[in-house]
DNA sequence: ACCTGAACACCGTTCAAGT
DNA sequence: ACCTGAACACCGTTCAAGT
């Protein structure tokens, strides 16, 4: 079996130059499996971002043929719906959560929940295109039930929590998409100062290269839960 | 020229198939340039969604060969940029602003951006991963001089953009992702049905059926505006 | 049940060439 | 200055076939 599946990957690795991975592959070939399949992808998006990931790409880092991962997967779209919600489980707050803190427990889920998407940027470019998961409904029921504990009424809840996976959403989203690009970013408070007739203000401001995100979208919450706090 | 055209097009049609496209556009083809591009561009990602633009595709809905874009265009990624601004050109409020209520206007800007994001859902998709074009740059700007106007400091200026911005992001990606798919959204609420013992609360909620999304984005963004007045 | 290669119908883009 | 077709190196996926 192992001998079978290195012959293979010589094969190809003959047809398409020396691929570095094959080597450190080839020591123990687990068979193919889901799992293996969307901890593979998580790699190859975390190394390659969206485009990067590509369905005879991922099956030659899994050692086997493109056409082995239809067996277990419908299509690609698939393996993107697997790989984002993947990497949203939570594993709650550090301690156990005797705390009536509702608020500190909101921030936490919601600044937890932003580092992930930080760390692996696709997932923000994913999030808007994909079907909901079970990780990511398990955090909108926490978030729903700690709302709820909280006092938050029954007509009210659906807003907050919008309004709450709203911001999250939007922070992540506009933070990854200017880490993504540090050169566009440059050159755009470069423009923007060439311009600075046209955006006094965002430019006086330094709008773009504001720094501080992680302060900024902690004092936004900070507003937003002040605003939904007089529901309870 | 209209006789080349039609003469080129003919032999594209006979080629992969007669195009409906052709027969319509053969009436007067003005000359490529960057505007028609980009138009047409919006057209068919209207038409056809995010992954329904392609090189060859507008080149065929323009009337010119594939290869005639790249001399407009550096590559696909600056068609997208482009269509993305193109959409986003912003008119102003109604009446002349002489109005004082600078909340109004916040929120008028705010809500005119999300109605043209949900006008065209391929925009809420491409804005993670696109660049700051001219009329996104003039929106945050002339959002910025409301706020400022209105007495928000220098040294909040950036969390009050952010946070008004980040909410706004998300709440159209958001949207936009259950608009594309209702048949997901369907059997979202199905699976969490019968998954209710897991997700008890969003299902008691009805969370993914809400269906008054603009009352609460403007729920949420009063929310968050009721936060950021103290700032003032 | 699980995996495979060949083949199909596409892509974006380079290039050398036309006008 | 503006446009073109042929060609290259890829894609995702179907299918008929292997074990």
């Amino acid at each position: 079996m192992a001998a079978k599946r290195s012959g293979a990957q010589s094969k190809r690795s003959q047809r398409k130059g020396l691929s570095l991975r094959s080597v450190q592959e080839s020591r123990s070939e687990p068979p193919l499996s889901l799992e293996r399949i969307v901890a593979t992808a998580v790699e190859l998006l975390d190394a390659q971002g969206v485009d990067g990931l590509t369905m005879r790409r991922l099956a030659d880092r899994l050692g086997s043929g493109a056409m082995s991962l239809y067996w277990h997967v419908a299509n690609k779209e698939e393996v993107y719906d697997l790989a984002l919600d993947s990497v949203l489980e939570y594993r709650g707050p550090p301690q156990i959560a005797e705390s009536r803190d509702w608020r500190g427990e909101v921030v936490h889920m919601l600044e937890d929940w932003r580092a992930i998407m930080l760390r692996h940027p696709w997932s923000a470019l994913l999030l808007p295109r994909r079907a909901l998961g079970p990780n990511i409904l398990g955090r909108l029921e926490l978030l729903s039930k700690t709302l709820a504990g909280a006092g938050v009424a029954d007509a009210d809840l659906n807003v907050a929590i919008w309004s709450l996976w709203n911001y999250v959403m939007g922070a992540t989203v506009t933070r990854a998409s200017f880490d993504l690009s540090d050169d566009d970013r440059a050159a755009a408070q470069q423009r923007l100062t060439r311009l600075s007739e046209h955006y006094p203000t965002i430019e006086r401001s330094r709008l773009l290269l504001d720094n501080d995100w992680d302060g900024a979208f902690r004092k936004g919450l900070d507003f937003l839960l002040d605003g939904l706090a007089p529901m309870q």
